[in-house]
Formats: structure tokens, C-alpha cells, sequence
DNA sequence: CTGCGAATTTGCAACCTATGCATAAAAGCA
DNA sequence: TGCTTTTATGCATAGGTTGCAAATTCGCAG
């Protein structure tokens, strides 16, 4: 929080995000333009891309920090801890950076849970960020887990996040609340680790 | 196989189909307009919307019919067949089925697989059409098997394409055959179906 | 306070996907 | 040949995105 400068760059951000936050979750997505954001904010449309590579941006800016996030918690592996217990605690800390970083005061992440399972273009965008996200993660496993080979590493990778997004979504259709959905990611790990076996077996 | 109109329709579809997957594969997917492909086809640009409902949609035309095959697969559920034994099956029945209906003799498998590894929105269109499928799937899970609850179920469909899908992109990645692939989609499956603890003891 | 250099903002043009609408071209049929 | 139904095309438009250059603003030194 330097000069003038850097006080007003943070200022116009602000306004680009606040008022496309608002826009979003009163018009929804995709009624909402560019240029409607930028006249909320009253700056040039051309400006907000000096802000955010793109519209979908807006609502996926942890995404890099929840990244460090995971991939820290899995270099703090505990010796001889077993691979589900450290892929939960991983789960556990991004929840936790989740809460603390939201960049408004109004959190982000409800608004993108909700807006992901109304616009196919989100979901889009969410998923591609956690694909891409996976390699990282395969290999910071392989890693502390010597003997772990790179497609079984993927495979944990994939089926662990496969799992969570996918009992998040059911829970979020399901109109539950956000606390409900958590509890599902919770479940849909619970799966991954256990495996799908365990499911003919209650 | 009707009169003459229906075979110059064909043709048309197939002529747009053909320079599509041969320009996507010359010179890449983004690097590829739409104007470009119906130039190679000998038609308007607004001609290629008449035949393909986006330009994405060209890499995956099967989509539809491999769903339905996975649906039948879970209807078909024998008595008493465990979870990861019927997911197994439906896998095998898609790949199957992938093999068979592929509209053309060159198969487009193969270029989709390379292409979703490199162009992001592919890869984003390909994961779009996974997560919307799973709901169905998992609905028609729950009916095969009465006692399982819908978030366990998104679960177990999520862990197990999840998996399916990591593992194959690795491979992916890391230049393998299309065998190698179909291979470390199968290690994929095993892994969802027993649970990344069992990856602890090896 | 003045002016210079750097950062920021803006306007403009352009490209691309996609859609709606109206019209032209073609095919089937009487 | 003429009429009807498809099919193909052209045109206009919307919206996201980028490059470029001009304009504006800011920070700082003189």
C-alpha cells in the first residue's frame, strides 16, 4: 500500500470486481457483458482486461493460491503417513485458505459454486483449472511417495478430485446449503480412499 | 441411403467433417477457423452452423452414442455384480463401441486425444461433456443399486472417471501409444475401484 | 511549480465464434 | 414447366479478446 498509484490501481480492481460479483449474481453470467462491468466500475471496457485475462477470470482468482495451498500440504507429508490421510489433510487446507483469502468481504466461492452449476461455460473453466492443476499435484506425490509410479499417481490424483467435485455438484443441486456441500466433498473422499468397492459392502 | 438429396447432404457433412480433422490436424485447433474449414469444404461459412452446432462439436460427434452405451452397460447389471466390476464392463463396452462407430476411416479418437492435451479449450469442452454425463450415470446407478445414496453414487461415477481420466492424460502427456493410453485407463479403473489406500501397500 | 519519463487508461480496428433472418439456389414432384 | 420444400448462402449483429497507438495521469527531480 505504497503511493497514490498504487492505492487508486487497487482501488479501480476493487470496483472491476465488486461490480462484476454483483452484476453476476443479480443478472447471472452470461447476461452480464464486459462493458456492463466496466460501466459499473466507470472505467473503459478495454480496461478491464489490463485487470483480468478474461470474464471467467474474475471468479477464479484463488485458484493459483488454493494450488500453493495443496501443494504444500503435500510436501508436509508425516513420515509412513498413509495416502488418504494425507490427501484429507490436503482437502482440509484448502478449505481453511478458502475461508481466510476471499478477496471480498462477500465471499467468492459461494457465488461460483452456484454460478458453476448454472453456466456450462464456468463449469468449463473450473474444471480445465483443476485438470491442469492435476500433473502438479501427480507429481509433488510421486515425490514424497517414492515408488509411486506416474499414472497410479495420476489416477489418485484424478479420482480423488473426480470424486469431490462430483458429490460437491450433487449436494449443490440438491439446493444444499454450503455447509452440505462441504460434507459431500468429505463423502465423495471418503470414497476415493476406501475405493468403490467399499460401496457393495455397507 | 435415400435420393439424391440425401447423398449430397452426406457428402457436405462429410466433406466439412474430413477438412476439419485434416486442417486440426495440420495446423492445430485454435490455428483453425471456421472459415477455414468451409473453405476447404467449398461452402459458406454459415453452412459449417447447419451441420456442426459449434466447432468444438466436431471432435465429438460420439459423445451421445457413447453415453447411451454406458447407460445400457449399468441397466444391464447382472445380479449380485459388484460396483467395480459393472464400471469395468461399461468401460470396456465404451471402448468398444469408440472403436466401432467412428465415422470415419481415420479415427478421430486418436486426434481428439491429442488435441485435448493441447488445446485448452478442448480439453475443457471434453470435461464439460464427462461431468454432465455423470449425473445420468449415477441416477442410473442409484436404480441398479437400490440402498445407494446420490452423493455416493456422483461419488463413485466421479472417483471412477476421475481416475480413468488422469491416468489416460498422463499417458497422454507422456507420449504413449494409443494402447498406452487405453493401458493406463484400465490402471486408472483399478485404482478408483480399490482406493488410493490401497496404493499404501503395494 | 514545471516539465520529463513512466505507468495507466482509453479508443479504435480487427478477428473469431455464433445466431437470427431473409433470400437465393436446388431438388423433388405434379 | 411450375410449385413446394429443403438446403445453402449472404448480411447484420452480438460478444469476448487482442494489438496498437494516442491520450491521460502520476511520481519525481529540478
Amino acid at each position: 500500500m505504497e503511493g497514490h498509484r498504487e492505492r487508486k490501481k487497487a482501488r479501480t480492481r476493487r470496483a472491476l470486481l465488486e461490480a462484476a460479483v454483483r452484476l453476476f449474481a443479480e443478472r447471472g453470467y452470461e447476461q452480464t457483458t464486459v462493458a456492463d462491468i466496466a460501466a459499473a466500475a466507470d472505467v473503459a471496457p478495454r480496461t478491464f482486461f489490463a485487470y483480468f485475462a478474461s470474464k471467467e477470470d474474475v471468479l477464479f482468482l484463488q485458484a493459483g493460491e488454493r494450488e500453493r495451498v495443496m501443494l504444500e500440504a503435500i510436501a508436509g507429508r508425516r513420515p509412513g503417513e498413509p495416502l488418504g490421510e494425507l490427501l484429507s489433510r490436503m482437502f482440509e487446507a484448502m478449505v481453511r485458505s478458502l475461508a481466510e483469502d476471499d478477496e471480498l468481504g462477500f465471499a467468492l466461492s459461494p457465488l461460483r459454486a452456484r454460478l458453476m452449476v448454472a453456466e456450462p461455460a464456468l463449469r468449463a473453466r473450473g474444471l480445465t483449472l483443476m485438470m491442469e492443476t492435476q500433473p502438479r499435484l501427480a507429481r509433488a506425490l510421486c515425490e514424497v511417495y517414492p515408488g509411486l509410479d506416474p499414472v497410479s499417481a495420476g489416477a489418485a490424483v484424478g479420482s480423488f478430485m473426480g470424486a469431490l467435485a462430483a458429490a460437491g455438484m450433487v449436494a449443490q443441486e440438491q439446493g444444499g446449503s454450503e455447509d452440505d456441500v462441504l460434507a459431500a466433498g468429505r463423502r465423495g473422499i471418503e470414497v476415493a480412499v476406501n475405493g468403490l468397492a467399499s460401496l457393495d459392502r455397507p
